[in-house]
DNA sequence: ATATCATATTGACAAAATTTGATTTGATGT
DNA sequence: ACATCAAATCAAATTTTGTCAATATGATAT
Protein backbone atom coordinates (compact mmCIF):
# COMPACT_ATOMS: atom_id res chain seq x y z
CA UNK A 1 0.00 0.00 0.00
CA UNK A 2 1.05 3.49 -0.85
CA UNK A 3 1.18 5.91 2.02
CA UNK A 4 0.10 9.41 1.98
CA UNK A 5 3.23 10.92 2.04
CA UNK A 6 4.63 8.65 -1.17
CA UNK A 7 1.49 9.73 -2.79
CA UNK A 8 2.59 13.23 -2.34
CA UNK A 9 6.10 12.93 -3.10
CA UNK A 10 5.40 11.55 -6.31
CA UNK A 11 4.16 14.76 -7.33
CA UNK A 12 7.45 16.01 -6.49
CA UNK A 13 9.38 13.80 -8.26
CA UNK A 14 8.26 14.96 -11.59
CA UNK A 15 9.46 18.37 -10.88
CA UNK A 16 13.06 17.30 -9.44
CA UNK A 17 14.84 16.23 -12.35
CA UNK A 18 17.02 18.80 -14.82
CA UNK A 19 15.46 16.89 -17.60
CA UNK A 20 12.09 16.76 -16.50
CA UNK A 21 12.31 20.55 -16.15
CA UNK A 22 13.43 21.11 -19.70
CA UNK A 23 10.69 18.93 -20.76
CA UNK A 24 8.31 21.33 -18.42
CA UNK A 25 9.92 24.10 -20.40
CA UNK A 26 9.23 22.93 -23.63
CA UNK A 27 5.63 22.30 -23.18
CA UNK A 28 4.67 25.56 -21.78
CA UNK A 29 4.58 26.81 -24.75
CA UNK A 30 1.85 24.61 -25.47
CA UNK A 31 0.69 21.27 -26.65
CA UNK A 32 3.23 19.07 -28.33
CA UNK A 33 3.56 15.20 -29.77
CA UNK A 34 6.40 13.26 -28.10
CA UNK A 35 8.26 13.25 -31.63
CA UNK A 36 8.63 17.52 -31.35
CA UNK A 37 10.29 17.11 -27.47
CA UNK A 38 12.41 14.50 -28.74
CA UNK A 39 13.73 17.10 -31.17
CA UNK A 40 14.76 19.54 -28.95
CA UNK A 41 16.42 17.31 -25.62
CA UNK A 42 19.30 15.25 -25.63
CA UNK A 43 17.75 11.90 -24.62
CA UNK A 44 17.17 8.76 -26.53
CA UNK A 45 13.31 7.83 -27.41
CA UNK A 46 12.93 5.65 -24.47
CA UNK A 47 14.58 7.62 -21.71
CA UNK A 48 11.76 10.37 -22.78
CA UNK A 49 8.95 8.21 -22.58
CA UNK A 50 10.12 7.15 -19.30
CA UNK A 51 9.98 10.84 -18.02
CA UNK A 52 6.84 12.12 -19.63
CA UNK A 53 4.89 8.73 -17.50
CA UNK A 54 6.49 10.34 -14.24
CA UNK A 55 5.10 13.54 -15.76
CA UNK A 56 1.95 12.70 -16.41
CA UNK A 57 1.76 10.05 -13.02
CA UNK A 58 2.50 13.44 -11.09
CA UNK A 59 -0.76 15.01 -12.76
CA UNK A 60 1.57 18.09 -13.43
CA UNK A 61 1.19 16.51 -17.19
CA UNK A 62 -1.63 15.07 -19.43
CA UNK A 63 -1.74 13.43 -22.36
CA UNK A 64 -3.72 12.69 -25.44
CA UNK A 65 -3.54 10.27 -28.03
CA UNK A 66 -4.14 11.39 -31.57
CA UNK A 67 -3.44 8.67 -33.86
CA UNK A 68 -0.16 7.23 -33.55
CA UNK A 69 1.00 10.49 -31.40
CA UNK A 70 0.89 11.04 -28.06
CA UNK A 71 0.97 14.77 -27.36
CA UNK A 72 1.23 15.71 -23.67
CA UNK A 73 0.47 19.67 -21.99
CA UNK A 74 0.47 21.35 -18.59
CA UNK A 75 -2.45 20.25 -16.85
CA UNK A 76 -3.64 23.42 -14.93
CA UNK A 77 -5.88 20.86 -12.63
CA UNK A 78 -2.61 19.12 -11.67
CA UNK A 79 -0.70 22.27 -11.66
CA UNK A 80 -2.87 23.60 -9.53
CA UNK A 81 -3.04 20.91 -7.01
CA UNK A 82 0.96 20.62 -6.53
CA UNK A 83 0.62 24.32 -5.52
CA UNK A 84 -2.31 23.66 -2.63
CA UNK A 85 -0.27 20.88 -1.93
CA UNK A 86 3.37 22.51 -1.49
CA UNK A 87 1.48 25.22 0.32
CA UNK A 88 -0.05 22.95 2.32
CA UNK A 89 2.99 21.05 3.06
CA UNK A 90 4.62 24.06 4.13
CA UNK A 91 2.43 26.09 5.81
CA UNK A 92 3.28 27.11 9.83
CA UNK A 93 -0.11 25.21 12.05
CA UNK A 94 -0.97 28.19 14.21
CA UNK A 95 -3.17 25.76 15.83
CA UNK A 96 -0.30 23.51 16.92
CA UNK A 97 0.66 23.02 20.61
CA UNK A 98 4.42 23.71 20.05
CA UNK A 99 4.90 27.63 19.55
CA UNK A 100 7.72 29.23 20.76
CA UNK B 1 29.30 25.04 -13.18
CA UNK B 2 25.34 24.27 -12.19
CA UNK B 3 22.36 24.92 -14.71
CA UNK B 4 19.29 26.86 -13.68
CA UNK B 5 17.45 23.69 -13.86
CA UNK B 6 19.66 21.98 -11.88
CA UNK B 7 19.27 24.44 -9.49
CA UNK B 8 15.58 24.33 -9.26
CA UNK B 9 15.74 20.60 -9.62
CA UNK B 10 17.00 20.87 -5.76
CA UNK B 11 14.26 22.65 -4.09
CA UNK B 12 11.94 19.88 -5.40
CA UNK B 13 14.30 17.40 -4.42
CA UNK B 14 13.58 18.52 -1.13
CA UNK B 15 10.19 17.61 -1.49
CA UNK B 16 10.60 14.22 -3.30
CA UNK B 17 11.45 11.92 -0.63
CA UNK B 18 8.60 10.19 1.72
CA UNK B 19 10.92 10.60 4.72
CA UNK B 20 11.85 14.56 4.55
CA UNK B 21 7.82 14.92 3.67
CA UNK B 22 7.56 13.34 7.30
CA UNK B 23 9.98 15.73 8.70
CA UNK B 24 8.55 18.62 7.42
CA UNK B 25 5.40 17.15 8.69
CA UNK B 26 6.78 17.16 12.29
CA UNK B 27 8.13 20.77 11.77
CA UNK B 28 4.89 22.62 10.25
CA UNK B 29 4.12 21.97 14.34
CA UNK B 30 6.67 24.39 15.29
CA UNK B 31 10.40 24.44 15.79
CA UNK B 32 12.26 21.47 16.30
CA UNK B 33 15.55 20.34 17.61
CA UNK B 34 16.73 16.98 15.59
CA UNK B 35 17.20 15.17 18.77
CA UNK B 36 13.01 15.48 19.13
CA UNK B 37 12.86 14.83 15.45
CA UNK B 38 14.53 11.57 15.84
CA UNK B 39 12.39 10.90 18.36
CA UNK B 40 9.48 10.86 16.23
CA UNK B 41 10.58 9.15 13.19
CA UNK B 42 12.16 5.76 12.30
CA UNK B 43 15.42 6.70 10.65
CA UNK B 44 19.26 6.35 12.15
CA UNK B 45 20.86 10.02 13.30
CA UNK B 46 23.08 10.37 10.13
CA UNK B 47 20.40 9.85 8.18
CA UNK B 48 18.11 12.30 9.55
CA UNK B 49 21.58 14.96 9.25
CA UNK B 50 21.73 13.84 5.89
CA UNK B 51 17.92 15.16 5.34
CA UNK B 52 18.14 17.68 6.90
CA UNK B 53 21.20 19.07 5.09
CA UNK B 54 19.16 18.76 1.82
CA UNK B 55 15.65 20.42 3.41
CA UNK B 56 18.16 23.27 4.44
CA UNK B 57 20.13 23.94 1.55
CA UNK B 58 16.51 23.66 -0.96
CA UNK B 59 15.93 26.97 1.56
CA UNK B 60 12.96 25.60 2.99
CA UNK B 61 14.11 24.82 5.96
CA UNK B 62 16.34 26.83 7.80
CA UNK B 63 18.37 25.77 11.16
CA UNK B 64 19.41 27.68 14.14
CA UNK B 65 22.47 26.71 16.23
CA UNK B 66 22.36 27.10 20.40
CA UNK B 67 24.25 25.42 22.64
CA UNK B 68 24.98 21.83 21.02
CA UNK B 69 21.56 21.78 19.84
CA UNK B 70 20.45 22.46 16.12
CA UNK B 71 16.70 23.52 15.83
CA UNK B 72 14.74 23.82 12.73
CA UNK B 73 11.89 25.36 11.17
CA UNK B 74 9.65 25.77 8.21
CA UNK B 75 10.97 28.59 6.03
CA UNK B 76 8.32 31.50 5.46
CA UNK B 77 10.57 32.73 2.76
CA UNK B 78 12.13 29.51 0.86
CA UNK B 79 8.51 28.38 0.99
CA UNK B 80 6.87 31.11 -0.20
CA UNK B 81 10.04 31.26 -3.18
CA UNK B 82 9.14 27.38 -3.84
CA UNK B 83 5.63 28.07 -4.63
CA UNK B 84 6.16 30.94 -6.73
CA UNK B 85 9.00 28.53 -8.47
CA UNK B 86 6.39 25.87 -9.07
CA UNK B 87 3.86 27.99 -10.29
CA UNK B 88 6.41 29.65 -12.69
CA UNK B 89 7.06 26.49 -14.22
CA UNK B 90 3.66 25.03 -14.79
CA UNK B 91 2.46 28.53 -15.97
CA UNK B 92 1.60 28.09 -19.17
CA UNK B 93 3.04 30.48 -21.69
CA UNK B 94 0.48 32.64 -23.24
CA UNK B 95 2.70 35.16 -25.18
CA UNK B 96 3.62 31.90 -27.52
CA UNK B 97 3.40 30.68 -31.11
CA UNK B 98 1.46 27.36 -30.51
CA UNK B 99 -1.80 27.23 -28.94
CA UNK B 100 -4.34 24.80 -29.95
C1' DA C 1 -1.38 -9.61 -44.52
C1' DT C 2 2.68 -6.81 -44.51
C1' DA C 3 5.19 -2.71 -43.82
C1' DT C 4 5.95 1.46 -41.44
C1' DC C 5 5.88 4.87 -38.04
C1' DA C 6 5.35 6.64 -33.09
C1' DT C 7 5.56 5.31 -28.68
C1' DA C 8 5.83 2.02 -24.73
C1' DT C 9 8.11 -1.61 -22.37
C1' DT C 10 11.92 -4.56 -20.99
C1' DG C 11 16.43 -5.91 -19.28
C1' DA C 12 21.17 -4.72 -18.50
C1' DC C 13 24.06 -1.47 -16.87
C1' DA C 14 25.81 3.02 -14.86
C1' DA C 15 25.15 6.70 -11.86
C1' DA C 16 23.02 8.91 -8.05
C1' DA C 17 20.63 8.76 -3.67
C1' DT C 18 20.02 6.72 0.82
C1' DT C 19 21.21 3.96 4.88
C1' DT C 20 24.32 2.24 8.30
C1' DG C 21 27.99 2.19 11.57
C1' DA C 22 32.14 4.39 12.95
C1' DT C 23 34.47 8.48 13.71
C1' DT C 24 34.94 13.48 14.23
C1' DT C 25 33.70 18.01 15.63
C1' DG C 26 32.12 21.42 18.71
C1' DA C 27 29.75 22.92 22.80
C1' DT C 28 29.17 22.26 27.73
C1' DG C 29 30.04 20.69 32.39
C1' DT C 30 33.26 18.84 36.06
C1' DA D 1 42.29 18.38 30.80
C1' DC D 2 38.67 14.98 30.55
C1' DA D 3 34.08 13.26 29.94
C1' DT D 4 29.69 13.80 27.81
C1' DC D 5 26.17 14.94 24.68
C1' DA D 6 24.26 16.60 20.01
C1' DA D 7 25.10 16.78 15.48
C1' DA D 8 28.02 16.42 11.29
C1' DT D 9 30.95 13.83 8.36
C1' DC D 10 33.01 9.79 6.23
C1' DA D 11 33.41 5.32 3.95
C1' DA D 12 31.13 1.21 2.63
C1' DA D 13 26.96 -1.27 1.50
C1' DT D 14 22.49 -1.06 -0.44
C1' DT D 15 18.67 0.80 -2.98
C1' DT D 16 16.70 3.66 -6.32
C1' DT D 17 16.93 6.29 -10.70
C1' DG D 18 18.03 7.15 -15.28
C1' DT D 19 20.07 5.66 -19.78
C1' DC D 20 20.65 2.77 -23.68
C1' DA D 21 19.68 -0.78 -27.03
C1' DA D 22 16.54 -4.09 -28.32
C1' DT D 23 11.99 -5.53 -28.68
C1' DA D 24 6.92 -5.16 -28.37
C1' DT D 25 2.62 -2.78 -29.20
C1' DG D 26 -0.77 -0.32 -31.61
C1' DA D 27 -2.28 2.72 -35.24
C1' DT D 28 -2.19 3.58 -40.09
C1' DA D 29 -1.35 2.81 -44.92
C1' DT D 30 -0.67 -0.29 -49.00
Amino acid sequence: METLNEKHAKVFKALCDEKRLHILELLRNGDNCACELLENIDIGQSSLSYHMKILVESGIVESRQEGKWTHYKISEQGSSNAIHLLRELTSTNCTGKKEN
